[in-house]
DNA sequence: AGCACGCCGACT
DNA sequence: GTCGGCGTGCTC
C-alpha cells in the first residue's frame, strides 16, 4: 500500500502538500519530523511533517520525498497542535506559523551552483564575452560555484544573464545542493598526550623541555590543571594564562606532547553565572499574595496579579518559578522587547544560575538553534524571552508568566502571523496543562474584565511593600501658562522649578515626549507649505542630529530646505516637538546637567541602548528624554522627579484604546519616580488639564477609567462587547484599491450588516507609495467568532476571483491592537 | 516566497 | 529587430 505524507512547506501559501513516501522511509516519518522535498522547478525546501496516510491525491501524481532529517520530532505534538490552532485563529497560513516558529538554522538552504560541463569548451574563444570567460577561467580551478559568489566576482548583474547563455551553449551546468545553515561553533581545546601519572615519562617530558621555557611552562599548566580535574583546556585560555603564543603549543604537539582538537560548543549570549544568590523572603504583603496566585490556579488556567510598580511583583514571579523547578517543570518568562535587559537577565540568573535560557531579538540564527536544542532537551528550566518564545520547544511546561501584559509589543504587527503572544499564550498552556500568570500595574481592559467576571482568577498586590508614598502629581495647564507669558519653550514654570530642585538635590529627572526627532513639521510661513514625504502620505519630521527631514514610516531623508520649496521664502517654521526638540531646548537652561536622549534614533547602534540605560543607572546622567522606552527598562532608584511634556499627543488618537494607552503609559511612566524612598514627583504639562482621563491618571483612578471606557465602548460596540477583524487592502494604484475595498466590504455586508466599517482610508493613506483602504469587522459577543471568519474566508476566495483585484493585497489582522 | 512564462518600451 | 521590464499564475 503506497504511502504519503502532508507536510508544511516555510512558504506563504495556504494548505499543505503531499509527497510519497518510500517503504523505508517510512518509519521515521511521523509529526514534527523535518523532510526535504521537491518543491517548484528544481527547488527542494525543508518541510514539515503535519500527518501520514494512504490517500493518494486526485489532481496530481505526488512527488517523492527526498530525504527524511530527523530521527525524532523537533517540534513537539503539543507545539503543531499549536500551529494550527495559531493559523486558524489568526487566519493565516500553517506556512506563515512555520517561518515564525522554528529557527531558520533549521532549516536546509537550497543553494544553486554552476559546474563546468566540459573542460573541452572552456579553453579561450574569442568570440566570448569576456565576462562568460571570467566565469569558465573561475570554474576551471573549483568544481563548482555558487551564482552568488559569481556575481561577487564579476561584480555585475549582468553575470546571470552570461551564465544563462552558458548553459545554452552547453558548457556550464547548473545543479542544487542542500546546505545546512547552522553551524556549529566550533573552539580548540588542548589535552596532554603523555602519561603524567607516570613520574618517570613526566621528568622525561620536563627535562626535553628545559631549553624551551614556554613550551615547558604551557606543560606545567596543562598538568596542574589535569589535577585539578581539568583533562582540556581552551586554546585562547591556554595562551593567555601562560603568556605563551600559539607555536609554542604547535611545538609541543609536534612532539605529540599535546594534542590540539576542536570541539563544537554552545554559544552563550551573558557569560556563565552560577547562582549566586537565594531568593529573598517575600514581605507579607507580598506572601499573601503569592498564596493568593497559587489558590486562584486551582480553579483557573489563568491569573491576572495586578500590582503597581514597586509593589515587588517580580520576587513573586521568582517563588512562582521556583516552585516550577522544584517539580521539574518549565517556566516561560515573557517580557516586552524592550524590557529585556541584560540587567532583568542576570537578575534571573543570580536566582537560577545556569537552569535560565535568553531568547533574545541579540540572538543571531545558531544561537537560536543551540537554544531550541537546549529547551526541548530540558536543560533549560526558565527562558526568558519576547514574544517569539512561546514557539520554543517545551517538554513539561508548567507555568507561563506574562510580565506587563497589557504591553502592545506582544502582538505582532508584521509579517503574519499576526499574533498575540499574551493570548496565544494561554492557548499554549492549555495545550501543555500549563498555568498562565498576567502580570501588569494597568492591565488591557478585556484581561480585567475577565478577570473581574471570574474568568481569569484576580489577585491585586496594592500596597508598595516598601512603604513609599505615591508620588505628587501635579497638572499643568498650558493654556494658561501661555496666556500668563510663563512658557519657556516647552517648559512650564513648574516643571523647570522641579527641574532645578531635583537636580540641587542630587538626584535624577525623567523627561516624557511620544515623538521623536527635533519637529514634526517644517511649515513655510509665507506660503503655509509643508515638506511631504514623496513616497507615503506624511510630512517629513526634522532631525537636527542629522540636519535633515525624515519620514517616519518608509525612512525617506533629504537635506533640510534652506528656503521654502515651493514659495521660495527663506521664513521657514519648526511646529510641533519631538524628543531632540526638548533635549535642544532644555540644554541652554541647565549648562551643567547632563543630559542624555533615548529614542529609536539614539539607540540604533547595537548596545546603545543598554549603554544609555547603564549610563543613567550609574548617575552618569542627570536627565533623561525619552519616548515610550523609559516607560520600561528597569526600576530607576533615583528618580525624583517625572515630566511629561505634553499629554496631548496621547490623548488624541483617533483610536477607540487612546485614553486607555494614554492611562497605561502615563501610569507607567510616573511608576518610574517611585523608587527613591522618598515621594516623588510627577508633572503633566496640558492644554486639556480638566479632562476626565487626564483627572483619572492623576488620581490613579484606574477602576474610574475602566468603568468610563466600558460604557463607550459598549455603546459603539467594541472590545471586549465584540471582537474586532481589521482587514487592510493596499496597492499601488488609488483607484483600484478604493474599488477593491468597496467591493470586498459589500461581499462582506452580506453578513455583517451594520458591524461593518468601512471602507475608509486611515489616516496615513499611503505607505511606501502603497495606498491603503481598511474594512473593520465587529463580532458582537453572541456571535460565533470561528463562523465570521469561515465566512469572511469564503468572502475572500469569492474576491480574489475577480483577476482586476488580484495584485491587491489583503492583509487579516484578528484581534487588532 | 521564488520562478517561469508572456506581452510592450529603449537600445544595438 | 532584441533585451528586459514586471504583471500573472503555479508550486504537491
Amino acid at each position: 500500500m503506497p504511502y504519503f505524507v502532508d507536510v508544511i512547506l516555510p512558504l506563504p501559501i495556504a494548505g499543505t502538500f503531499t509527497y510519497k513516501l518510500e517503504s523505508d522511509q517510512l518509519a521515521w516519518v511521523k509529526p514534527g519530523v523535518r523532510v526535504a522535498v521537491p518543491f517548484g522547478k528544481g527547488k527542494t525546501q525543508t518541510g514539515l511533517v503535519y500527518k501520514t496516510h494512504g490517500d493518494a491525491p486526485e489532481h496530481y501524481d505526488a512527488k517523492a520525498v527526498y530525504y527524511v532529517l530527523d530521527h525524532a520530532p523537533v517540534v513537539y505534538p503539543q507545539q503543531l497542535e499549536f500551529w494550527i490552532w495559531m493559523a486558524a485563529y489568526y487566519s493565516c497560513n500553517l506556512g506563515d506559523v512555520y517561518r515564525a516558529a522554528l529557527p531558520s538554522g533549521l532549516r536546509l538552504d537550497s543553494e544553486m551552483r554552476i559546474r563546468l560541463q566540459s573542460t573541452r569548451g572552456a579553453q579561450v574563444d574569442a568570440s566570448r564575452s569576456a565576462e562568460a570567460q571570467q566565469i569558465l577561467d573561475a570554474l576551471q580551478s573549483v568544481t563548482a560555484l555558487r551564482i552568488s559568489e559569481i556575481q561577487k566576482r564579476l561584480g555585475t548583474s549582468k553575470s546571470l544573464a552570461t551564465i544563462q547563455a552558458l548553459m545554452r551553449l552547453g558548457l556550464v551546468v547548473k545543479e542544487e545542493v542542500l546546505v545546512a545553515r547552522y553551524k556549529p561553533k566550533k573552539v580548540c581545546f588542548v589535552r596532554l598526550s603523555v602519561d603524567i601519572s607516570s613520574d618517570s615519562i613526566l621528568a622525561h617530558t620536563l627535562k626535553s623541555l628545559y631549553r624551551a621555557e614556554r613550551q615547558r611552562a604551557v606543560f606545567l599548566y596543562l598538568v596542574r590543571e589535569k589535577q585539578r580535574g581539568n583533562p582540556a583546556v581552551k586554546l585562547t585560555q591556554l595562551i593567555r594564562e601562560t603568556n605563551s603564543k600559539r607555536h609554542s603549543i604547535r611545538s609541543l604537539a609536534a612532539k605529540e606532547i599535546v594534542e590540539v582538537y576542536e570541539q563544537a560548543v554552545d554559544r552563550r549570549i551573558l557569560p556563565e553565572m552560577r547562582q549566586n544568590r537565594g531568593l529573598k523572603g517575600l514581605h507579607p504583603i507580598q506572601k499573601a499574595a503569592f498564596q493568593a496566585v497559587l489558590q486562584r490556579f486551582k480553579e483557573s488556567g489563568v491569573v491576572l496579579l495586578k500590582g503597581v510598580t514597586g509593589s515587588g511583583k517580580t520576587e513573586i514571579y521568582a517563588h512562582l518559578i521556583q516552585k516550577q523547578i522544584e517539580r521539574g517543570a518549565q517556566v516561560l518568562f515573557l517580557l516586552p522587547k524592550i524590557a529585556l535587559t541584560h540587567s532583568f537577565v542576570y537578575r534571573m540568573k543570580a536566582y537560577f544560575g545556569e537552569s535560565v535560557g535568553v531568547f533574545s531579538s541579540h540572538c543571531n540564527d545558531n544561537e537560536r538553534v543551540e537554544l531550541w536544542h537546549s529547551v526541548k532537551a530540558g536543560r533549560f528550566k526558565v527562558v526568558v524571552t519576547a514574544r517569539s518564545g512561546i514557539f520554543l520547544p517545551f517538554q513539561n511546561l508548567g507555568l507561563v508568566i506574562v510580565d506587563e501584559a497589557h504591553d502592545t509589543s506582544y502582538k505582532q504587527q508584521e509579517p503574519a502571523p499576526r499574533y498575540h503572544a499574551r493570548d496565544a499564550a494561554s492557548i499554549l498552556a492549555r495545550l501543555y496543562g500549563a498555568k498562565v500568570l498576567l502580570g501588569s500595574a494597568t492591565p488591557m481592559i478585556e484581561t480585567y474584565v475577565k478577570a473581574q467576571a471570574g474568568t481569569y482568577g484576580f489577585v491585586t498586590l496594592q500596597q508598595r511593600f516598601n512603604d513609599t508614598p505615591p508620588p505628587l502629581v501635579q497638572v499643568v495647564d498650558l493654556v494658561e501658562e501661555r496666556k500668563r507669558k510663563r512658557l519657556k519653550g516647552l517648559f512650564s514654570r513648574a516643571l523647570l522649578k522641579g527641574i532645578a530642585d531635583t537636580l540641587a538635590e542630587e538626584k535624577q529627572v525623567l523627561l516624557f515626549q511620544n515623538r521623536r526627532g527635533y519637529a514634526p513639521v517644517l511649515e513655510c510661513h509665507t506660503c503655509g507649505t509643508v515638506p511631504r514625504c514623496p513616497h507615503c502620505d506624511v510630512s517629513l519630521v526634522y532631525h537636527v542630529t542629522i540636519d535633515q527631514l525624515r519620514c517616519h514610516y518608509c525612512g525617506y531623508a533629504q537635506a533640510r530646505p534652506q528656503s521654502c520649496l515651493a514659495c521660495g521664502s527663506a521664513d521657514l517654521n519648526y511646529k510641533g516637538s519631538g524628543t531632540e526638540r526638548v533635549e535642544m531646548g532644555l540644554k541652554p537652561l541647565f549648562p551643567q546637567a547632563r543630559i542624555d536622549r533615548m529614542d529609536r534614533d539614539s539607540t540604533r547602534k547595537k548596545r546603545a541602548f543598554e549603554t544609555i540605560l547603564s549610563k543613567f543607572q550609574n548617575r552618569e546622567t542627570d536627565i533623561l528624554i525619552g519616548t515610550h522606552m523609559i516607560a520600561k527598562g528597569l526600576d530607576f532608584d533615583r528618580v525624583k522627579l517625572v515630566g511629561i511634556i505634553q499629554a496631548d499627543g496621547l490623548l488624541n488618537y483617533p483610536d477607540f484604546r487612546a485614553h486607555e494607552r494614554a492611562f497605561q503609559l502615563m501610569t507607567q511612566v510616573a511608576g518610574r519616580a517611585e523608587r527613591t524612598g522618598e515621594r516623588g514627583l510627577v508633572i503633566i504639562q496640558t492644554y486639556q488639564p480638566r479632562s476626565r482621563i487626564i483627572r483619572q491618571i492623576t488620581a490613579g483612578d484606574y477602576d474610574g477609567m475602566v468603568s468610563e471606557q466600558l460604557a463607550e465602548r459598549k455603546r459603539f460596540s467594541y472590545p471586549p462587547y465584540a471582537r474586532l477583524i481589521q482587514i487592510t487592502l493596499k496597492h499601488r494604484d488609488k483607484y483600484r484599491v478604493e474599488e477593491a475595498a468597496k467591493y470586498l466590504s459589500d461581499l462582506l455586508r452580506i453578513g455583517f450588516t451594520n458591524h461593518l466599517l468601512g471602507p475608509e482610508m486611515p489616516a496615513v493613506g499611503r505607505i511606501r507609495n502603497r495606498y491603503i483602504f481598511g474594512i473593520t469587522l465587529k463580532i458582537p459577543a453572541d456571535f460565533s467568532l470561528k463562523k465570521s471568519k469561515r465566512f469572511l474566508a469564503r468572502k475572500l476566495v469569492v474576491f480574489n476571483q475577480l483577476k482586476a483585484y488580484r495584485s491587491v493585497q489583503v492583509i487579516v489582522d484578528v484581534d487588532p491592537q
